[in-house]
RNA sequence: CGAGUCAGCCGAGAUAAUCGCUGCCUGCAACGAAAAUGCGCAGGGGGAGGAAAGUCCGGGCUCCACAGGGCAGGGUGCCAGCUAACGGCUGGGGGGCGCGAGCCUACGACAAGUGCAGCAGAGAGGAGACCGCCAACUUCGGUUGGUAAGGGUGAAAGGGUGCGGUAAGAGCGCACCGGGCCACUGGUAACAGUUGGUUGCAAGGUAAACUCCACCCGGAGCAAGACCAAAUAGGGUUCCUUAUGGCGUGGCCCACGUUGGAACCGGGUAGGUUGCUUGAGCCAUAGAGCGAUUUAUGGCCUAGACGAAUGAUUAUCCACGACAGAACCCGGCUUAUUGGCUGACUCACCAA
RNA sequence: GGAGAGAUGGCAGAGUGGUCGAAUGCACCGGUCUUGAAAACCGGCAGGGGUUUGUAGCCCCUCUAGGGUUCAAAUCCCUAUCUCUCCA
């Protein structure tokens, strides 16, 4: 019988916790979602969330966002690795639909998981934002 | 039955199953010398709102400031009451809207003073002659004087209607209406009055203009504040060691770099604990009051999180689920909103 | 959670209650200059609706939105919406 339980060992707790995952961290990213993730050395997977009240403006969304990642990352914490995910949230996530929500994140948790194995390979430096004069060269 | 007015209530739809979150209580095992505490597991019983929202007001609470009083600044503004307090509520008055039940109302003073009113207009406030009207004079073009009834301008032009009166007119006189002032009566008061007297009517608008009058307000906010307190940086006191010294690099000298050790003290960052839910509390009954509200007795304990808890899936039923999530706590106001229920009343039609 | 500031044309940004649809700059359009362009100079457009067959002209509305005060509101007063800043 598995556990599905999603107690304080499962959790992102302390604000240090969260700057250490910001640190070049492997990404993954859907039209709503970005995860950022690091391998850690406890022997289970933990999740921080961040819904930004700049992206989701009433509190009422937030609380509906922050439960569904909480209840998919429950049922699927035993597909994980021991991986610290960090979870971030993009504007016109409140006008989708629950079901939406669920399917993308499904997809996510596989894709972060590949992506923090050993040998996998280490990801681009982090860009702030794309680079304006590369863009105009492209185009000329 | 139709149209409408007012007041109140409910509202994560309800039930069941499985998985899951949170803090409270009880129990179990384990670490440990032991206890407390912390961690783990099991069970029990709690777990968002009418607006939790906006932060527009008012308090409690906390810290800072403070003899007392005034100025400045801000707020409120018909009267009376309720309240911890209020810009809220209740009752009453004035004004406005509606056939009506009812609804709306920043509603003190411009006769204390100062200002403002562009353009237009003759004149914009204790005024005024542009056109007109009337009289006199006239070179027949006008000039002088009188006149606020009519025209015209403007948002606004200094009581209204009628009769008399007059050269034409005019509160110039009179009647009625309206207004002012003083009594009287009713009312706690605001205010009211088919009440009496007096006054020809003179001082219009604007105070969400300055201002005056009356009353109120110290400042900041739980990210307030209190307690514990690593690492590392830094401070103070005492003692010890000593500057051809000690420590590091180095086999040693030379050389180069560095300036000490111990104890105690307070300040305090990360972090933690607390503030944190029993309160101007809720319910019932009885009394006072038109009512807001209040008094007495009895009963009840109803979220307290802190990367932040109420969800997911399945089944059945229906009104097919809106607005929306506590973060120190209350009293209001305002705004958002699906639908349903209850009571009182008004109008129209029909019937009796 | 608490405290505060702001919203004006395509963009930035002034604006004492009155000749304000609103200075100024950038942008845009036209012209002068040039072989052509840039710069400079001159002028213009400033949003929506109505009137008109259409244009010009004229009229109405519009300074985030809705009310109110005033003869008159971008400006004064309420209410709402949105944006930004600060506080551990």
């Amino acid at each position: 019988m598995e556990d599905f339980s999603f107690s304080r060992e499962l959790r992102l707790l302390t604000p240090s916790h969260y700057s250490r995952i910001f640190n070049e961290p492997a990404r993954a990213a859907t039209p709503f979602f970005t995860l950022l993730a690091k391998r850690n050395d406890q022997t289970n997977p933990r999740l921080g969330l961040t819904v930004a009240k700049k992206r989701v403006k009433k509190a009422c969304q937030r609380n509906r966002i922050k439960r569904l990642a909480r209840e998919s990352f429950r049922l699927n914490q035993h597909k994980l690795d021991n991986i610290d995910i960090v979870l971030m949230v993009k504007s016109g996530i409140d006008e989708q639909s629950n079901d939406e929500l669920t399917k993308q994140l499904n997809k996510l948790w596989r894709k972060i998981n590949e992506r923090c194995k050993p040998g996998a390979p280490k990801p681009p430096p982090f860009k702030k934002r794309p680079n304006k004069s590369a863009k105009s060269n492209k185009q000329a």
